[in-house]
DNA sequence: ACAACATTTCTATAAATATTGAATTATTTC
DNA sequence: GAAATAATTCAATATTTATAGAAATGTTGT
């Protein structure tokens, strides 16, 4: 893959609000399949409105939000599909494959294993 | 872990001239072990001034290498130890098991298989 | 068409970060 | 002890990035 956007990925991550919001979006990926309100499906994931009241527990800025989730997704993190009013945001599985491999595979290319 | 220090290594590679360092020193533990020069060891890995060589081929900025070495050195994710004049680094294999398993798990914690 | 709602875009501001060269510190060698 | 070398610190600048609120866009329901 391109060094590029490795750097993206990271750089992306790299920001504890966002960091807050990507891990928010994969764990909810589980929390909402028992969720039944119906709002929001597994499939679909948490709307941006959701994730803005989750941030920070009480009120977050929402174009302080949008502006996040904009960089997820330029970085390939994050998928945004409009659904009605509502944008459904959800992580991008491969991304996160890509990032486990590109570590995992630094791992192994350090021949000095000792300490 | 703490993610405060997630955050900061991520940010420490979400660097072009950073992540190209890193990875340089990553590879350089192999590349130096059948080095026969005797300049540098495999346990001890490049000197500051190697790296620098390396990151643009030709000429670098020696204060602009060792400002990214130090935050590299400051997020955790590289040793440096002073030998005579020179500075000896080497990734930390820790911080490489850390984030590699970071994202193994959030790979992981997404219940929606499915796409 | 109008009102209510969700999100984005715009504009301004503040804060953090990267880059550069000069000056400084520390170490080796002569 | 002085010169040479390696690396860091300092100070100035330029660039990028985050934050915030207002305005604009687009969608739903009446």
């Amino acid at each position: 893959m391109a060094q590029k956007q490795t750097v993206q990925m990271l750089k992306a991550l790299g920001d504890p609000t966002r960091l807050q919001i990507f891990e928010f979006l994969v764990r909810c990926q589980c929390a909402v399949a028992v969720d039944d309100s119906g709002g929001v499906s597994v499939a679909e994931g948490p709307s941006a409105g959701q994730v803005c009241c989750h941030v920070t527990g009480v009120s977050q800025i929402t174009s302080s939000v949008s502006f996040h989730l904009k960089e997820l997704r330029n970085a390939g993190l994050i998928a945004m599909d409009k659904r009605g009013k509502n944008m459904v945001c959800a992580p991008r599985k491969d991304s996160l494959r890509t990032l486990a491999d590109y570590f995992a595979s630094l791992e192994q290319s350090t021949c000095c294993k000792e300490k």
